[in-house]
DNA sequence: ACCTAGAGTTTGAGTCGTCAAACTCATGCG
DNA sequence: CGCATGAGTTTGACGACTCAAACTCTAGGT
């Protein structure tokens, strides 16, 4: 716990912007969205984050974190996995809900309760959205996987991850029989309509459009079709 | 969650040094003592909390919380005593070091992750010291029992709540085969050094002093000697 | 080249929780 | 009975985080 609640939200905002944007640069503009707050006081954090060396930053620039603030935030997403996949696989709470309750305990949990609960799950590698969780030692294997919206009609594919944390997402995916480890199959594709037609294994067949499918990542499996 | 984090832990304070007192009036020295705070600060937040119709509190005198502030207090120790039965039950934690890891905790905790936490448990009763855990509608039933120091020389007793939650005090009592449900026999009193040796059930003769032994409670047991 | 729209920054102010230090009250010792 | 002592209160200040609003820079179109 190095520093503040505050500045561990921004490091996780600025980290995960960083990983997103092309230029491996998170703009002020989207860190204060990410954190519900004016870009002015963006602006001040960030300032704070810069004199404690765990970020650089130059006049209307981008955010880049340091080595010292990457380490820290892959501190914090670890806390944050973890208790994700605490939340859904010993108490039994719907995916579509734990990201914002992880956002609060995330902040309270020391090192001590995070090995116990890391070592009561099983040491697990990924979390209920197929995001990996950074090691102890900071070290994160990220799986490979493509979008989903870059299958062509008739690709047969595992679902292993999905990016988007909205509630309503993840809700609909579930209601869909879309979740991590489901096997699929594209059944459509209508590029005028920007909508593929999905038919997951054992269930019905449901629209959704590519913006929404480019945040599922899949990995194409043998089509024994 | 009515109150701010700051506010939770006064008024779980208050609530207790309220128990604790023969008036049933928390003094404004303990409080800040409780929290680590000076009295100033102590006194301008329970002006707050007056303000908020929590507590009621006259110049000079004692504090003590209204309905709403009990009702406050008990919601905010039924989280900090679920998280310790869960960091015992669940993670596997040491007793000595579960208080300050709650502390932290319950205040991340939301209703629906308390009560997906308090059926994952069965819906304890006790807490590992043996504190009753108060129900989610506020309800809280003590247990019958007293101080180990008023027991006579050769009484035999089950230890069914300890009070003090300072880690040493913990490591001593686990040390010694004194934990809650052990059943003991008090080997002989002498009040001249203020000390008493118990022997638990299967376990070897100890001393401690009166104090400490106070803080220990009991129900004597049909002495089947 | 200009100039404007949008992104980013600065400034001034406010809230929350805290402290130190000056002050006030209540009480029990002598 | 008075007054010193300790408990409690007030005051002024500060650090962390935030906002609104004024200001500044960058980049893209014409």
């Amino acid at each position: 716990m190095l520093a503040t609640e505050t500045v561990e939200n921004y490091l996780k905002a600025i980290y995960l912007l960083q990983r997103e944007a092309a230029a491996d640069e998170a703009p002020m503009g989207k860190i204060a969205a990410a954190l519900g707050v004016t870009a002015g006081t963006a602006t001040s954090m960030v300032k704070k984050l810069v004199a404690a060396k765990l970020a650089r930053h130059e006049r209307f620039g981008g955010v880049r974190l340091t080595a010292k603030g990457t380490r820290a935030a892959l501190d914090i997403l670890r806390r944050h996995r973890l208790v994700e996949t605490f939340l859904v696989d010993t108490l039994g709470l719907d995916w579509s809900v734990v990201h914002d309750e992880a956002e609060r305990l995330e902040h309270a949990i020391s090192p001590m309760v995070l090995d116990a609960l890391d070592r009561h799950l099983g040491r697990p590698a990924f979390d209920p959205h197929g995001d990996p969780i950074p090691r102890a030692d900071g070290a994160l294997q990220e799986s490979e996987a493509m979008p989903m919206s870059e299958l062509g009609s008739g690709d047969a594919a595992r679902l292993v991850r999905v990016l988007d944390q909205r509630g309503d997402s993840l809700r609909f995916l579930r209601a869909s029989g879309l979740k991590v480890g489901a096997t699929l199959r594209v059944v459509a594709i209508e590029p005028g309509a920007g909508v593929m037609r999905i038919r997951p294994d054992g269930g019905s067949i449901v629209s959704m459009s590519t913006t929404a499918a480019a945040r599922v990542l899949v990995r194409p499996t043998r089509d024994r079709h």
